[in-house]
Order: structure tokens, then sequence, then C-alpha cells
DNA sequence: GGCTTTCTTGAGTGATCGCTCAAGTATATA
DNA sequence: TATATACTTGAGCGATCACTCAAGAAAGCC
């Protein structure tokens, strides 16, 4: 009996990420939104509610993303071929809406607000973190870590320095590239003494 | 003949240089200001001519700030004690409205809408890799770091995972304390093979 | 005290914000 | 084909946005 929707929720969902992860929060109005879905405030809100409902739908569609992306990596690659291939990757993502992480930048947009977007994205950063840490431990499991190094450890600086080389390749003025390339590199230096 | 305001000009840029740190551009209203500074609008666009000329003065004073931490941390440890003091230091800092540095967090806001501001926040990152460039120099002639190592290479690349460790800072349940003491100690690897 | 000059005040501007809702339209079942 | 059940439309809500400006208050010079 009922009408179905006109929409693809699906893809709605992924072009309001993109959009979300270009303007960010502030920066994405639902003029915005109304013009990039193609649909009137109406549907919009019966679809999804409010604009930090669909965000939070986002951010959790580019971890997803993000994680299937790196699991990717790991199927071609192994864990700790994974871990050296992603910060060119990342770096070198040509139809990415931004260089720099979205939940990175949810968090340092909203957290001195509190906003429980912000929470979100704490905890999805520590879900990232967690796949990190499984790397490197598959990346020892592998013999190709030392075994003595902490795979914890490594994960969370692993994540920081990755952050910081992602928010570095929006700068107009940087080779993102040769920062990726060394940061590569000096994850030799993790391997187990010959 | 004329009257003088009775405000400080420098401190009011202080003032709002904390806040837009803390809350970032949007984030930050005209009614916001007008609470903090205590000034009417009126006041305000006689004093400042609008909200973003105040935001660049701000940004301005954010980076100088940044500049004169750096350049005690050198009076006082010399230019490889700075470079390992520097990631405790931005961590620990308790008074500070946020652990990110506000011209990162500027950048990443306004970048993709072409922002003025943007511009020059990528601008102000490259006077502070210059300065990093400098103190690794420095380093060097100090004879703390292998003079085959490329200065600039590596203050690109220490900026990187500095501005990294700052964003992560803002995690909450990160003990961010922990990778800017791996970080300190990491840059012990640059040190001539004796 | 007058006069000039600047600063301060705060009501009010048009524009935009996120969002609502009543009316109209399309579709699947009976 | 009639009816029930969504979905779509778009004018418009109150609130807030950055900002303006005319009027009043204070300080230095004569």
């Amino acid at each position: 009996m009922p009408r179905r929707p006109n929409y693809d929720r699906d893809d709605l969902i992924d072009r309001a990420r993109d959009l979300f992860w270009r303007s960010g929060w502030a920066g994405t109005s639902l003029k915005d939104l109304e013009a990039t879905l193609k649909m009137k405030p109406g549907s919009f809100y019966a679809a999804f509610g409010s604009k930090e409902a669909l965000y939070e739908l986002a951010l959790e569609k580019y971890s997803e993303g993000s994680k299937a992306t790196i699991q990717e990596l790991v199927d071609q690659f192994g864990a700790f071929g994974a871990l050296t291939h992603l910060p060119a990757v990342v770096v070198e993502a040509k139809g990415a809406p931004a260089k720099a992480c979205m939940v990175s930048k949810t968090l340092l947009e909203l957290h001195s607000q509190n906003h429980p977007l912000a929470a979100k994205a704490d905890e999805l950063l520590n879900v990232m973190e967690e796949q990190f840490t499984g790397l490197f431990r598959r990346a020892q499991a592998d013999g190709d870590i030392d075994p003595k190094l902490d795979p914890a450890v490594l994960a969370r600086r692993y994540q920081s320095d990755l952050l910081g080389l992602r928010l570095s390749a929006e700068r107009s003025s940087l080779d993102a590239k040769a920062i990726a390339a060394e940061f590569a590199e000096s994850l030799g230096r993790l391997r187990p003494a010959a």
C-alpha cells in the first residue's frame, strides 16, 4: 500500500558524507544538503530526522569505508605491507573531498563544544586504533616487526603520525608525498634485529 | 582633543585568540565575542572592522606566541633540547584553550571553502616550518644531529608529527603524554653515528 | 566653560540558520 | 477502480547570523 521513496538512501548518505567531509559541520548548511541530495526540507527530515542524525550516519559510513580500504591493502600486501602503503594511499587519494581524515576534522571542530558528534568521533578513532593494533600484531606474527615491541604502543603512534600527515596534506605548498614516503620508510626500523 | 579607548587592544586580541582557538571560526559568534571582550557591536566594529579581521590578528598573535615559546625552550635547552622538549610542552599545556594548534584548526576548517584565513594559516605553517628547519640546522651545528640529514626534510616531518600529536591530544581516551615521550625519544635516532 | 574629536551604546538591519507542517502526489493492496 | 499509506513539496516558522548607524558620553585643547 505504501509509496516507495524515489531515492537510494545509501547513495544519499554517501553524498552527504562527502559534503560534510569537505565542508565540516558548521560549514555545511541545510541549503547545501538540499542541493546536493536534491531533496526538499520535508523529505530530508522525513528521511533522516535532523542534520545531526545524518552527520552521524555519514561519519559511520566514512569509518566503515576507511576500515575497508585498509583491509583491501592487507589482502593485497599483508599486514606490514598495508601499514607501509597506507600513508601514500591517503595522501594521493585523488577523488576524495579532503586529504584530512573526516573523523579527526569532526573531533577538532566540535570537541570544545562538547558536541555529541565529537564524542562519536572519539569512539571511532578508538576503533580505528584497534584496527592498527591488530595490524601490528599480525605484522609481528609474520616476522616483519620486532616481537619485543608493544603493538598497542606502535598503533597509537602510527595513528597519530598518520593523522598529522593527512592534516599536513591539506597544505597547499607542501609535498605530502615526500613525508608519506619517509613515514613508510621509517617503519622499516621496527623490523626484528637480524 | 580625542577621547581615548577604555580598553587594552592587546588584551582584547589575546582574549579573542583564546576564544577562536577553542571554538573555531564558525563556532564563534559575534555574541560570544561581545561577551568575552565586553564590547558592544559598535565598539567592536570601530576597533577591528570585522570578525575576519580580528581572527587574522588573533591568528598572527597565536603564531608569534608559538614562536616565542619555542625560542624560550631553545634558550633553556639549546636547539636539540627544544625539539625534544616541545612535544611534552604542547601536550601538557594546562591553561591553553585547546591542545591542537590553532593554525592547523583554521586550515582544516576553512581550506575547503577557499577562505582567506585558510591561506593565512598556510603561510603561518610555512613560517613555523622554517623555524623548525633552523632548529635542526643548529642542532646539526651543535653535533646533536647527523650532518648527512637534510634539516628541511627533518623539519617537515617533525612538524607533521607534532601536528598529529596535538590533534591526538584532543582525544579524551588517549594518553598523549606517552606518545609525546616516544616522539621525543625517537629523535635520538637522528644523532650522528659515533 | 565651550568645542572638537573620538569612543560607546544598543536597537535594529536583511540574510540565513535548522526545521515544521499542511497540502498535494504517487503507489501498492483490496 | 477505490482506498490507505507513504513520500514530496515549498512556503514559512522563530532564532540567530554578521553587521550598521544615529545618538549620547567622555576626554583633550582653547
